[in-house]
DNA sequence: TGTTAAAAAGTTAACGATAACACATCCGCA
DNA sequence: TGCGGATGTGTTATCGTTAACTTTTTAACA
């Protein structure tokens, strides 16, 4: 059964200006609260558009004003904990600047990429903050974007334009020190989950995990690199839980196993040392193993996890700092790049606890 | 050093038009592909369009089709597997039907949740879907949202109107199960962590304890309920790791310390445990515990940890739905009300693994 | 060859709001 | 008395697009 039919209109300005006996631009002044009303007016206004529950047409008003007060934030993985931090982050400066924020998700292709984009900038954004990683038709019509003057910040999307201002954690030195610190503990054969050998060349951390290999004279073994292949092209994908305990598992399976771990986030980190318990082996003992974000659980588990500590909150602080003031310049800032230190943290999946 | 000074204006229609030769909507015809174009004009105009790197104005165009294609949901909070689930499976509801996703995040309080819906509805958003915990003045908004005729469902939140769809999981039956579950492994002590006594007597997870306990003659003990009050009134926080942990160190200095507890949810009970593991006690044997919600990591944790499974995704599904159905019905839908069911989950935290 | 319909455009008028300007009053002070 | 500024309000045009209508051209067929 149907209540009502049909819609009503929606209330306009006009139609408070008609009751009320002025014109609309008088009741767009008491709304707006600029110009000059006399309090009478104002009262009557203010309550006829109470009285109708008048509410804005904020396309209308976002066309004739050309601006929206609204920016847009393209985010990958949504349940990443890093991804969550970034959006409260940016929502915070955002509102305390009097902006709005729409978040859009981009999962799992340059395709969605690219609708995320065209739906944010074609609400006229007043900019936009890109944090999903770099694929070539998503950088295409970035770019494009951008050439459209629209401002944009990249949030560790290897992707160089520029009028666009980059962020980034500094991922290739955290996979260093995090390959560095499992060398120190005596590890000569260190494994590496969450990404294919042979794909995400620019993969920073395993990039770092290469370097700090070399550095230290280990030969680099193809067989200790594993994670589940790319399936589609386009946007890779990120690791997770199921990816960890896959990885490790192979790891594990091989004739002369790793006695140490560097996972690729600590999702997969989790994900391992569940293989690793399964399989009765202890960590740190048999296998160490360590993480990189420091999410919030990290240091639950049992044993708690050894990471990477990248500034989550600042990352996206700074984004939303450096594109407020691309979209409050009138002309075209530098641009800026803005690589943040990482922090190793130590805990007991790689140090067994003295006490 | 700045580069150039002053944007350009954006391409327009009108633009393209003058280029090619044509009136603008015959453009227009080209780009929205409907009406009679001819080959030749078509191509001419899209490749002009191209080149000018021509970009439509969706509030312009939103503004005159009176409708955007677009739909916001509202979530609470970002950190919350829940929310994010939420999120992806609206998304790929909306994505499916041709609609756009728009997210806003409400964190803390009313005046945040009222800034969310304003900022949707204010663009226009062709319906509302909100996840957040009921709270009077939000209430109070939605009110005045729906009847301009805005199409809203609500998930989860506690919140009566005759045009509006309502979607939760049995959080009521859920909380029983899970105290049944404890209460069958012969626990009469039963800690709730994760609301205040006297706090959130609407929330139904613990309704379902207290429910549950009356059932089994068990005698409700304040002092076993515990979890941090709310700062502010308004919107209530969500329970997190830190809660309970605090919340268990709490419990456990209890005179007669709980043998088992129940946990608002996984965040809480995770951080549970590490205060139970803290004071070098066994789970389940000292201290059984069991969350709510199965988050991924729940399964990861050692002891890995029991719950109560509620269907994440699919209630984002049925939201979108109903909400797309409301959009495109002419008139207005009868109200729908969907009560899903939740799962138990028993693991490690309760029962101790045999083998 | 004329009639009619389909195809390919163009014209006009909004959508709802506001910037910019114009026009009254009113007040104070030289 | 008059002049300038503050105050209050109205008018006009426009933001960029498209729905609805009109006009012109082409094709089709009796």
């Amino acid at each position: 059964m149907k209540k009502k039919i049909g819609k009503k209109r929606q209330i306009t300005l006009s139609d408070i200006a008609a009751t009320v006996g002025v014109a609309p631009m008088t009741v767009s002044r008491v709304l707006n609260q600029n110009g000059y009303v006399s309090d009478e007016t104002r009262d009557k206004v203010l309550s006829v558009a109470k009285e109708m529950n008048y509410r804005r047409n904020g396309l209308a008003r976002n066309l004739k004003r050309q601006r929206t007060e609204t920016i847009g934030l393209v985010l990958g993985d949504i349940s990443n904990p890093y991804s969550t931090e970034l959006a409260r982050a940016v929502r915070q400066a955002a509102t305390a600047n009097d902006y709005n924020l729409f978040i859009c998700i981009s999962e799992h292709s340059a395709e969605e990429d690219i609708a995320a984009f065209e739906s944010l900038t074609s609400h006229s954004v007043d900019g936009l903050i890109v944090a999903t990683r770099a694929n070539d038709a998503g950088d295409e019509y970035l770019k494009s974007i951008v050439e459209n003057n629209v401002p944009v910040v990249v949030i560790g999307r290897d992707f160089y334009h520029e009028n666009i201002d980059y962020i980034s954690a500094d991922n290739l030195a955290g996979g260093f020190e995090a390959t560095q610190h499992l060398v120190d503990l005596g590890h000569r054969r260190i494994g590496f989950i969450g990404a294919a050998f042979d794909q995400e060349t620019k993969l920073k951390r395993l990039q770092g995990y290469f370097n700090a290999l070399e550095k230290h004279g280990i030969e680099i073994d193809e067989r200790l690199v594993t994670g589940r292949r790319e399936v589609r092209s386009g946007v890779p994908g990120y690791s997770t839980e199921e990816i960890g305990y896959e990885g490790m598992k192979r790891l594990l399976s091989l004739p002369k196993r790793p006695t140490a771990v560097f996972a690729r986030n600590d999702f997969t980190a989790i994900g391992a040392m569940t293989a690793i318990k399964e399989a009765s082996l202890r960590i740190p003992q048999d296998v160490a193993i360590i993480g990189f974000d420091d999410i919030p659980l990290a240091s639950h588990m049992s044993p708690s996890l050894s990471t990477v500590r990248q500034p989550m909150r600042l990352q996206g602080q700074i984004a939303a700092e450096l594109l407020l003031k691309r979209i409050e310049s009138e002309s075209f800032p530098e641009r800026e790049e803005r690589i943040l230190n990482c922090e190793l943290i130590i805990r007991e999946s790689t140090v067994s606890r003295k006490s």
